[in-house]
DNA sequence: TTGTACGCGTTATCAT
DNA sequence: ATGATAACGCGTACAA
């Protein structure tokens, strides 16, 4: 293996001291223009590149955010890892990809890795450890941006960035009553999940709103999947046959939706109407295609690290809480 | 912020050398039970966690292991990355995540940064550098996997796996045939793709062993996208509307193809055939559901990761050539 | 403009 | 079994 140049091996070559060499590598005032260029070019030459491991231990910075996410297979995951590294390469940062599994042993494991390995920022996205046991590892890293998280109080170095989930349910059943539906059941997500609760609150203001009743029995809460969407539709079918909408947690609980539709003979979205969440690719390629909630996805990545940038380079950040607005895509589902 | 206890703190407290906190956190020879164990109870207690940016330094090993792919957002790649952290989890190293988005330049940026931070290992996927400029980083990382991309020579600290396209692609018109199918059209990826030239060949066997003439008139490069696909199989048809069978380079592809064949009046399967690659998530999920080439993506990132660790403790890895075979899965649409 | 000495936190070497 | 000292490669403070 090839042993890497080192900053004396430039200083040596060059015929000059050590500081001269990494004042030119950074760019640092205090040497001639003759010199600097000199040395740049010896540099150059040798195929230098300051050992980002030693500059570290020096600084005490280590120029990589951590990113920490249930599962990067995902799409709604994959493409805000997308964003994020993005702005990353965009402002000089690596990152650290951990996956957790939704597993809060894993998650811990994962927070006490990116501490061990000193790094910058961290981006937590959904995760499942509690606000107590996440507080520490917020003194810990020099600047923390949560994804789809609450932070009840307000911390400096601390920013969140929210789907408005809340909202984006109401919308959907203000949507489903205005074109006639009238028994709306809801299939959502785990009861601890935040996104869930928050879509369970604009569920039941929709209803209100519309002055409908909020029938418990045409709520399913089940995990994020396929199959579990198809499951719970012919739950709630063979409870009550005459439900005529369906809001869905994501779109892979949507498509399961529709398939369990065509499997017991309903139209979609004439017998029964049906909106998802998240506009994953998938949502436009199914047939119907699905009507959804989008959600910028790629932006709310990049965002989240331009907010750790900013976090880190000045520590008066104003607007530390972000609340993201889906938008309603309509397409022939709904 | 909080700051870190150091490995000094632990030894003033438990007042030994910082050797004796060295062995007893690394669980080396030469310490009494006794006080390893005490050395371990107060570490704990005041929260030390032996810093890797300094371990780094001393031993010149990171334990990280750089992941680079054109675009984490595909579900081709997400799914290689999940399988490469929960292996670079279970051995424990840590994953730097870059995306080159098929730039060449960005690419080498990503080479020159993985150099930089001394990461242990590199899995590179569809590296869209010429072997040239990819060589010297072979010398410069410990070890290498190269993920669909082949290496003429061997190299003793790289290794590389493919799938076996070619098998695949003469399976896939071996089928189309034994199927009745006689005008088997194939839409593949750029001319410069490794995957696409591999599946041309397989695509030309096939017909050779059928005794059907190849016509390069089916044949079209196309983006690995949707709506390439769609708008190949239109062009497709305006040149040869008796085309009854199509490959595709992916499930994405696949997609667009079936979407054009419903828009111009054509049943999928009974007057088309279509067959895709990959057998991403959407493939099952779309309908007619999607017969393709199903690879484990998963398995391939997790069998990269291993390779790279076993790379990094047995120099003399026999085996540094794997082959994946896809599986042929039947669905509805061929 | 340029250079010297030291510290960052850890491990390796060589003692005791 | 334990400890003192010197690396590892770079940046910072201060000196020349």
């Amino acid at each position: 293996m090839n042993k890497r140049p080192t900053i004396s091996d430039v200083a040596r070559v060059a015929r000059v001291s050590l500081m001269s060499v990494s004042r030119a590598m950074n760019n640092r005032p205090g040497l001639s223009d003759e010199t600097r260029q000199r040395i740049l070019d010896i540099a150059d030459q040798l195929g230098y590149r300051p050992s980002s491991v030693a500059r570290a231990l020096a600084t005490r910075q280590t120029s990589t955010i951590g990113l920490v996410m249930p599962d990067i297979a995902k799409p709604f995951f994959s493409q805000i890892a997308r964003g994020a590294e993005d702005s990353a390469y965009e402002n000089g940062y690596n990152v650290f990809l951990i996956n957790t599994a939704e597993d809060p042993e894993r998650e811990k494991a994962a927070l006490d890795s990116l501490w061990q390995n000193e790094i910058d920022g961290a981006i937590l996205c959904s995760p499942c450890l509690s606000q107590e046991k996440l507080e520490p590892y917020f003194a810990r890293f020099p600047a923390t941006v949560l994804v789809n998280r609450e932070l009840g109080v307000s911390i400096a170095n601390v920013a969140t960035i929210n789907v408005d989930d809340h909202l984006g349910a109401q919308k959907v059943v203000r949507y489903f009553v205005e074109n006639g539906r009238r028994r709306i059941a809801f299939i959502t997500g785990p009861a601890t999940s935040v996104s869930s609760q928050r879509q369970l609150i604009g569920y039941r203001h929709g209803l209100k709103a519309a002055n409908l009743a909020f029938d418990p029995s045409l709520v399913e809460h089940r995990p994020p999947t396929t199959e579990a969407g198809h499951a719970a539709l012919k739950t709630l079918f063979s409870r009550s046959p005459e439900v005529d909408a369906v809001f869905c947690f994501n779109d892979l609980v949507a498509v399961g939706v529709i398939q369990a539709c065509i499997d017991t003979g309903r139209d979609v979205p004439t017998d029964v109407a049906v909106i998802g969440a998240d506009d994953i690719p998938l949502a436009s390629l199914v047939r119907p295609a699905l009507s959804t909630l989008q959600v910028d996805k790629y932006q709310i990545g990049h965002q989240a690290n331009s907010l750790i940038v900013r976090l880190l380079k000045n520590d008066s950040l104003t607007r530390r809480t972000v609340l993201i607005q889906p938008e309603f895509i309509i397409r022939e589902s709904a």
